[in-house]
DNA sequence: ACTCAGCGGAGACGACTTCTCCGCTTCTGC
DNA sequence: GCAGAAGCGGAGAAGTCGTCTCCGCTGAGT
């Protein structure tokens, strides 16, 4: 449904052109982020800037093409961590996956974390994101095997805060936010709540994805 | 020694519009961060953007002038936690306060944890803060509170890790970054014996140098 | 061969910042 | 009071950086 089917099958030359626009925006995107511009995106695949605004309206609507999915599958994984036998086997799971997919692509980093209207699917497919690790957390929290002050906002504001360190080991030490979850991990275990509970409440839905909508001047155009 | 005090004593008026420039500053650039402009700065003191500009050669200049000391209470921070009795108590102590003033300053965490050459003295400042965070974490390790596999570089990016947090909660939630911190705590105290060891090598001190300082096109300027 | 989809990329545009300039206002010392 | 230095305001010059358009040319497809 991303555009309707009829128009007409595009001359073979410029189909190939619009494979290799979308084979450099993905590794622009990767590794320069969102802010990326598409001139990045052209020069990289050997193309003009008019190419690229001939295939695709708006730099939106590339960043849709390509991320979409992309979201969509951590929506998924986010499901199917959600059966895992083990519940918290499964959160650990996604928190592992959702994080080296993350890290390894400032530009799904951008799309997931940042905010930016005009991108219909891909905010779309980042709501389905919060309830499925809010089920996740829930899980986990009546199976006693997560301490109990922790709810799905929590967990959500734990990714963002791996992506922090993912962006300090940046290209130089791609694995390093691996030992901030790491970290987190063992301090999500009920019985390492040594201390008190976790001071003030959660956020709640509304708030976090207010924060996370209201977030940044940053991102593209 | 920020400027030779021989010049002259600025008239009456001068002088109040200083203090009031500062004022204003302090109070952007805490809300918007660094990246508000010196119009900003100087609609919010109720003056003309020329008058900054002849107090502050500028924009670095005033942003030396107000972040140096506060940078350098940090360090102060550091240097008294590191006389704690309880290691332990002195590396909690130092990551709440210190995450409690950047949290509240979002031109604050800018300084600290963004680059940006030509701030001499805040750069200067800053790299004291590395050696005593080092110290403060192998106090905590040799004396068997902390685990042993956290390195003075993690705990670094860990507070990197709670400012993001602090970003998502921002004014709405002020003190929403003490949870991820509280949980990161739990998670530092030495393995109850849960897992593994935290995956791979911390990073080095030039690398988490490097890090920081080539981080970010954003900032000031 | 002919023609039209497609291409390239200079540059128009617009959004923003930083910083300057200069006529006018306000102090201050006498 | 008054002279004249110190200070002020804020329009706008100048620069930067992205997005996106335009139009003459190229070469695919029949």
């Amino acid at each position: 449904m991303t555009t309707s089917e009829v128009p007409r099958p595009l001359r073979r030359d410029a189909e190939r052109n619009r494979q290799r626009i979308l084979a450099a925006a993905v590794e622009v995107f990767a590794t320069r982020g969102l802010a990326a511009t598409l001139d990045d995106v052209a020069h990289h695949a050997g193309l003009g800037v008019g190419t690229v605004y001939r295939r695709f309206s708006d730099k939106d609507a590339l960043v849709e093409a390509l991320f979409e999915d992309r979201i969509r599958a951590l929506v998924d994984l986010a499901e199917t961590a959600c059966a895992a036998a083990d519940p918290w086997e499964g959160l650990v799971g996604y928190l592992e996956a959702a994080s080296a997919r993350m890290a390894a692509d400032r530009g799904l980093r951008d799309a997931v974390l940042s905010p930016r209207h005009g991108q219909v699917g891909v905010t779309l497919a980042r709501a389905e994101l919060g309830p499925r690790v809010e089920r996740l957390t829930a899980r986990c929290r009546d199976a006693g095997v997560l301490r109990p002050d922790v709810a799905g906002t929590d967990v959500a504001t734990l990714l963002h805060a791996v992506q922090a360190a993912a962006e300090i080991g940046g290209t130089a030490s791609p694995e390093h936010w691996r030992r901030t979850l790491g970290v987190l991990l063992d301090g999500l275990r009920p019985a390492r709540a040594t201390h008190h509970r976790l001071p003030g409440a959660p956020l709640s839905d509304e708030e976090l994805h207010e924060a996370l909508t209201l977030r940044r001047r940053a991102g593209s155009r």
